[in-house]
DNA sequence: TAGATATTTAGAGATTAGTCTAAATATCTA
DNA sequence: TAGATATTTAGACTAATCTCTAAATATCTA
């Protein structure tokens, strides 16, 4: 894991909002732009950031194209917080 | 907590760093200085974002001022994480 | 009090990041 | 195949970030 990128990722009060709202169902860019008042092609540019660092994947759907947090992720951005304060 | 003013102090790779120093010992500015290459300044720039954060505490010991981890601090990073994730 | 040491503050320069609009790509449907 | 819908890419602009040097502040000691 590019621990840079997932704390670079996290740094943003928007793309945490994002993974927010996935912690609760998947849901295309375009369900997810009705939650924020800043352009698609803006989003889109958070999406790819989120994606790089792993924390999100996606599967089209037709037109759309679906995107929901990837959990598996969890467990290595948890150790890197922990790392932060305790263990080695 | 500041959650924003919290992750922003965690995205750079510099202050994880001086972090990671304290974990072992407190230090002085200048003993932490001597495991880097930037100038004083800039490191001095970096404290003042980790107290912002209150993830350091500053003790003055006549012309030094040692740093140590604020470790009361971990238990709400650690769940700032956490919620990325699960729960609420 | 002077000079030395330790640290921070101020200001400037370069890079990175977040945002926008316009255009491109991909898919669906009539 | 055309047109509509969904999303991303490209390029530009602005603001924030990280770094530096120079100067300021605080403390210690001779």
């Amino acid at each position: 894991m590019q621990q840079q990128i997932v704390f670079k990722a996290l740094s943003d009060p928007t793309r945490r909002r994002i993974l927010h709202l996935l912690k609760r169902q998947s849901m295309s860019a375009g369900d997810i732009a009705e939650h924020f008042d800043i352009a698609k092609a803006s989003l889109s540019h958070h999406f790819s950031i989120l994606k790089q660092a792993d924390l999100v994947r996606t599967e089209r759907q037709g037109q759309r194209i679906i995107y929901s947090l990837n959990l598996s992720v969890f467990e290595d951005v948890a150790s890197l917080m922990f790392d932060l304060f305790s263990g080695s």
